[in-house]
RNA sequence: GGCCCGUUCGUCUAGCGGUUAGGACUCCGGCCUCUCACGCCGGCAACAGGGGUUCGAGUCCCCUACGGGUCACCA
């Protein structure tokens, strides 16, 4: 059985690029009906975890990624490592060393002098004799030396190291006793179950002295998928200065989840020259061996692209049910599907939507200049105000019968539409911009057409 | 600096030894049209550089350049 996990270190919100790590992860789970677990990395005890794990609940909810099971905590997992700790430690494995910080980091200065690469010296290694008073030792794994370690990386290939450029006989245990990353990544992988560890190539060359630790402790070695970064619009590092990087933001920004997803799946990701995927397709397509050995830029046009496609798609209920989280309901709106069908295709966002749709269902606060000289001019006033008359002798409810009305006005006194419609949709919205001038009359009413109209022509 | 990884239009990408190097976003034209959009049609635009291997290289190998990651008693 596939088992995959999302392991994040709390740092207060879950980032875009976390989230597309966890994508991948639950996609490759459930696309091979296996498992999706989560696991905060909390072994630093400084960190505020509860907000953290907040934070990712509400997005993974948002998103509807769901993970299998309880979530792991490592901090809760303490008398655990300790177990393998003591297990090294009689089997020769690891050893106490009784080198201080000071020392330590003489050590590392002197050799940064010598432009040599910090490593320990091996120093307690293979030390018989009696320790050194006043210090409470770390725990050291005895790392094999000079030995290539190798493996089958999921994404990158073959990737190798040798021992000596990159390690020594790293800590796995604080001189408090509380066990280290490296270390216990890879007794929880190991005990989770993982088959599969889909995670942010940054962490490549933590791989090796993982390996170590398996092969210390007699795990099975699970197949791992580094998947690069993504860099924003200029190819640099994403930091916060480049807009939203809480995947909580793009909620708030009006962007709905599925094409969130899409949008990530599809950085670093492709299925052929297929651009839309629904999380159907999502499961079915994906295999993480088709993700890209390079970092991809973070492209917004191509978010706001795709979230408009789904703008023109998604079911009322939905559109309704996300403007409302914007504070806009128009669920008691009696023209609420026009409303939305009028407009799905102007707004590539919701909260686009919700501004347009505001701009109709609410009287015009002031007009627009510049619509203003350029369409209420000529004879504006006394077409208005015959168009006025024979709207009040109506009684047209949806757009055809509004279109119908206006279509026979306008021969009746040969007008032409655009002499009509622009003086309506300013009477109607303010401005010139607005959708078909038949829709948004529908939308309000005669009655409050009516109102808008007398407004504007008492205005000027 | 050591080690590791990467490099196809501005961006996301297809390509898996023989292609007029394809698609998408953006941008620019045109059509549609009551405005704005949508939609449709068309256009601009790429194999980092240099050596090999091969009848033939974007695809395989090497070097260079440029990016990135990582080198903690952080995760």
């Amino acid at each position: 059985m596939t088992i995959t996990r999302f392991a994040p270190s709390p740092t207060g919100y879950l980032h875009i690029g976390g989230l597309r790590t966890a994508l991948y992860s639950y996609l490759w789970a459930r696309k091979n009906s296996g498992k999706f677990l989560l696991r905060i990395e909390d072994t630093d005890q400084k960190r505020n975890s509860f907000e953290a794990m907040e934070a990712i609940k509400q997005v993974f909810d948002w998103v509807g990624l769901e993970y299998d099971g309880d979530v792991y905590y490592q901090s809760k997992r303490f008398d655990l490592y300790k177990k393998y700790i003591d297990q090294l430690l009689n089997e020769g494995k690891a050893y106490k060393c009784y080198m201080s910080k000071e020392e330590l980091t003489a050590l590392r200065e002197e050799q940064m002098a010598n432009k040599q690469r910090a490593k320990y010296d091996g120093r307690y290694r293979d030390f018989e004799g009696t320790p050194p008073q006043g210090i409470e030792p770390v725990i050291r794994i005895k790392a094999p030396q000079n030995t290539i370690i190798e493996f089958e990386d999921g994404i990158k290939g073959k990737v190798s190291f040798n021992t000596d450029d990159i390690l020594d006989d790293f800590i796995i245990a604080r001189s408090d006793g509380t066990p280290t990353y490296n270390f216990v990544v890879a007794i929880d992988d190991a005990l989770m179950g993982l088959t599969d560890v889909i995670r942010g190539d940054d962490h490549l060359s933590n791989t090796p002295k993982q390996i170590i630790v398996y092969q210390a402790l007699g795990f099975d070695i699970p197949k791992f998928y580094h998947v690069p970064m993504i860099l924003n619009p200029q190819g640099k590092k994403l930091s916060k200065r480049d807009g939203a990087m809480d995947a909580m933001d793009y909620k708030t920004l009006g962007y709905f989840p599925e094409a969130l997803l899409n949008f990530l799946v599809r950085l670093g990701w492709s299925h052929g020259d297929q651009e839309v995927f629904s999380m159907q397709e999502m499961l079915e397509l994906f295999d993480p061996k088709d993700i890209n050995k390079s970092a991809s830029a973070y492209n917004g046009e191509k978010l706001l692209w795709l979230n408009s496609n789904y703008m023109k798609t998604l079911s009322y209920e939905r559109i309704i049910d996300d403007l409302k989280d914007l504070e806009l309901d128009i669920s008691a709106h009696p023209k609420k599907e026009l409303l939305i069908d009028s407009h799905r295709e102007r707004a590539k966002t919701l909260v686009e939507l919700k501004t347009q749709i505001e701009s109709i269902i609410n009287k015009p606060r002031e007009y627009d200049a510049k619509a203003v000289k350029k369409f209420l001019k000529g004879e504006w006033k006394e077409i208005l105000t015959k168009f006025l008359e024979i709207l009040k002798q109506n009684s047209p409810e949806n757009s055809q019968d509004f279109e119908e009305m206006t279509v026979k006005f306008m021969e009746e006194n040969d007008i032409k539409l655009g002499k009509l419609a622009q003086p309506i949709r300013i009477a109607i919205t303010g401005s010139s911009v607005s959708p078909s001038v038949y829709d948004t009359m529908a939308i309000i009413g005669k009655d409050e057409l009516v109102s808008r109209i007398e407004n504007l022509l008492g205005t000027f």
